[in-house]
DNA sequence: AAGATTTTCAACGCGGTGTCAAAAGCCAAA
DNA sequence: TTTGGCTTTTGACACCGCGTTGAAAATCTT
């Protein structure tokens, strides 16, 4: 990939690099990444089709920078909620809300990023390592609060596993096709749905 | 698409159309949907390239048409639970045992079929058409028990997606890396999930 | 057996991919 | 300033898979 090459200064050729990975969450937004040719990525960039080839050896291989980068907004996202401690029911709201969002303006790559049957194998390296870290993470505060008598009980992996497809699945439908779904509403549901997953139970939620 | 030459008698191009079918079927268990050309597909049903666009314009028609057979056959798995009334886990677990026995079958074109971003508009109009007909079963059956006072509140048709969604991803998971799970362990815990995002509470499973 | 219809195939052009070797730009040491 | 070694950029090329076309072959009608 990238890493090898990638070492010591800024040279000209990073900020390239960059503008490719910039170019590309760009041009992503508008049509279906399969229709996306690497002569347009490269257009987008500024520079000719074959020099593409000098920064990456794919389309799916930018694809995996732009994920790659995308890891520490998808952290933040979801921080509030890791950190807090059992049913912290407007915890949780507020870390999907952020994730919705995210969801809405860059749709397109994340659902093929996390969604997509094969998206090649550099995609499918990043992504493993992406999906463990929120699993594990979510999956160790379930531990936790199940240590303080507050689950239901059930695997934690795979309820953490559940609960972050739920999550995508879900994120993915309302980008799909934002008019069939009342955002609040799922919103609401889903935190419920999690909760209840793990939990077992619900609070009712806080007057808004 | 097929329907509209596909009158009368079971003429010698309708078995090849079958057999291209049943071809692909096979086929798309071995590799990648993506990965797989045209004259592939022509071949495994004995005939050449360019005979192929006698019956289907495309590769992804051709999916269509498969899925299109898959109805049946998903319907069947879902009849049990569907029929019956409240938390009868143990129908569940066995609706979802068949599901799961299915997706590890023919994992990679349902995923390519009802997960994948794009499949293209062909896919795309049975995929709705079957994705939607599953939520409104499963919708109505909620809706149902909610008037018994058994459910735990919140938009049937939501719950229903979140429902669908989170045992096709699941299955989808079991078969991309079937030696990561323990398949009695994912559907014991994908029922309770179930029952808990619906019921709010998933009774003792019955000794096994 | 003649015509009409259905099915098969070989040949073509198109568009996107990935490779290569040569050219151009850049920078630092002599 | 010139030189030599790097990084970056480019145009030309071969390849592969797609979808079309038009005509030949097989099959079905009477």
């Amino acid at each position: 990939m990238s890493a090898i090459r990638s070492r010591r200064a800024p040279t000209k050729g990073d900020q390239r690099e960059q503008a490719l990975v910039d170019a590309a969450r760009a041009v992503f937004r508008d049509k279906p990444i399969s229709q996306v040719t690497i002569d347009e990525l490269a257009g987008a960039a500024g520079i000719t089709r074959s020099g593409f080839y000098f920064y990456f050896e794919s389309k799916q291989a930018l694809l995996a920078a732009l994920v790659d980068q995308g890891i520490a907004e998808a952290d933040l996202e979801m921080a509030e909620w890791l950190a807090s401690d059992g049913l912290d029911r407007d915890a949780l709201r507020r870390s999907l809300a952020a994730g919705l969002a995210r969801w809405k303006v860059d749709g397109r790559w994340l659902r093929e990023a996390f969604l997509a049957p094969d998206p090649g194998p550099d995609v499918m390296q990043v992504r493993d390592r992406l999906v463990d870290k929120g699993c594990t993470l979510f999956s160790t505060r379930i531990q936790r609060d199940a240590r303080a008598g507050l689950t239901v009980g059930g695997p934690p992996a795979l309820l953490a596993r559940m609960a972050v497809n739920l999550r995508s699945t879900m994120f993915a439908e309302v980008y799909a096709d934002p008019a069939a779904f009342d955002e609040d509403e799922v919103l609401d549901t889903l935190t419920d749905a999690i909760l209840r997953l793990v939990y077992g139970v619900s609070p009712a939620p806080t007057p808004r």
